[in-house]
DNA sequence: GCAGTGACTTTAG
DNA sequence: CCTAAAGCCACTG
């Protein structure tokens, strides 16, 4: 992969606010990459220990989590409540409420 | 170069 | 938003 598109995503990634998810798809396609979402994962999953990265924000386009039964999901999911996200009774988040730019607003848009 | 793989997305029902 | 099916792209053997 290109450096450019790690340093672009890497970029977003730490600009997600607390207590907001984003996904996949929409931070590859910001960075510039559109269709790379399956990259996007690859490169969060390949990070190294002692990173600052608010990695647990990113989740995907059905605001549900990722390689579920891992220990790292329920961290993840640990993570995100204690910064005031909700999951609903299927494990699933709001991506209207909790989205990251604004989700609805951004779809409205690209089309 | 082909086939399999995966922290994914979209469209249709 | 739930499931199913097809598409997507870089990496690996």
């Amino acid at each position: 992969m290109s450096p450019a598109f790690e340093l672009a995503v890497l970029a977003l990634v730490r600009q997600i606010p607390p207590g907001r998810v984003s996904s996949y798809g929409v931070l590859a396609a910001a960075a510039g990459f559109p269709r790379h979402a399956r990259h996007v994962g690859k490169l969060l999953g390949s990070l190294p220990d002692g990173h600052d990265l608010p990695w647990h924000r990113v989740v995907n386009s059905a605001g549900k989590l990722s390689r579920p039964g891992s220990e790292q999901a329920d961290w993840q999911r640990v993570l995100l409540e204690q910064e005031g996200v909700e999951f609903s009774a299927s494990s699933a988040i709001s991506l209207f409420r909790y989205g990251w730019p604004d989700h609805a607003y951004l779809r409205a848009k690209a089309r």
